[in-house]
DNA sequence: AATGGTCCCAACCGCGGACAG
DNA sequence: TCTGTCCGCGGTTGGGACCAT
């Protein structure tokens, strides 16, 4: 049975907007004792809420740490280029964004984010150019396996994670060739069977110039990751500060961070995003390794 | 001032996963 | 293995605020 949360169904339960008097009840009981089980929250603090409310109302309004008032640019940048990532996890988008809640997150992204991004001609579920989407193009996640697909011609493929040096899928580069992989093995990469000349662009900024290890049949040549060539704006890349967060190796260490890899074609040099497989897998098993492993490969370059 | 439409946010709902017995 | 319970997540909605007419 799933539907069982039986403090729902208990009477006299109120459901609605939350009152001071209810806040500050919750607010001392949860200072003093912790949440513990949010199930019992509601009668040690004397409130008649089920614990489901207690706990969201401590999540999204109550806690300490919250941060307050309206978000920057340079958070709303992060967001979509997060989302661009992780799609709607907004959980995971949220821990991202210290003092932001997910339920805040999702009606930023709902009710403005969504509109500037078709304002600047971009999908906002796919984040490409609206003129692609249009088609019938029609991008779909496999929660549940492997695989990342999409129909019309833009046929993207995973391999199984089973092996880490096996792990990114590019998208193939036109309708007549079979779709493509690619590897990184080790510090190493290597790029077969793309029949056009190939553009590997790395979302991680490269921290020195020096040679790439890449490595191929065909000519692969590394180019600058640009925010504004996709959105159009580069205020979060002037940010310093911010763009030290987000890169920095402790941070990749610390949160699961998946980075996206760009191809571009050389003959329609239409962006595209790579993953290593299917958006849940990534973002729940990804390793620590794994992201260093991204990271020393965005490094190399 | 009244009305209707739109926007935005807080909160609820339903589902799936984890876990204990 | 099955069942019940709890937790957390993402989708949805109710209603207040704001704006245009």
């Amino acid at each position: 049975m799933k539907r069982s949360h039986s403090c729902c169904y208990k009477q006299k339960l109120r459901k609605g907007l939350w009152s001071p008097e209810e806040d500050e009840k919750l607010l001392n009981y949860i200072t003093k004792h912790g949440h513990g089980s949010w199930s019992s929250v509601p009668k040690l603090a004397g409130l008649q809420r089920c614990g489901k409310s207690c706990r969201l109302r401590w999540i999204n309004y109550l806690r300490p740490d919250l941060k307050r008032g309206a978000f920057s640019s340079e958070e709303q940048d992060l967001i979509v280029e997060l989302h661009a990532v992780l799609g709607n996890r907004w959980s995971q988008i949220a821990a991202r964004l210290p003092g932001r809640t997910d339920n805040e997150i999702k009606n930023l992204w709902n009710s403005c984010i969504k509109k500037k991004l078709r304002q600047k001609g971009i999908d906002p579920i796919t984040h490409k150019p609206l003129s692609e989407v249009d088609g019938d193009t029609n991008i779909s996640f496999n929660h549940s396996s492997t695989s990342f697909s999409s129909e019309s011609n833009q046929d993207f493929f995973v391999k199984e994670p089973s092996d880490f040096s096996d792990y990114l899928a590019f998208q193939k580069q036109d309708t007549n060739s079979v779709s493509q992989s690619s590897m990184i093995d080790g510090s190493s990469v290597s790029i077969s069977g793309f029949e056009t000349q190939s553009y590997v662009k790395s979302s991680i900024p490269p921290r020195d110039n020096t040679s790439s290890t890449i490595s191929g049949e065909d000519h692969v040549q590394v180019i600058e990751p640009t925010w504004e060539s996709n959105f159009g704006t580069t205020s979060h890349l002037d940010n310093p500060s911010l763009e030290e967060m987000k890169w920095s190796e402790e941070y990749l260490n610390e949160s699961l961070f998946l980075n996206p890899v760009y191809v571009k074609s050389e003959t329609d040099f239409d962006s595209n995003i790579a993953f290593p497989w299917s958006q849940s897998q990534a973002c729940d098993v990804i390793p620590k390794d794994l992201q260093r492993m991204v990271f020393s490969f965005g490094q190399t370059l």
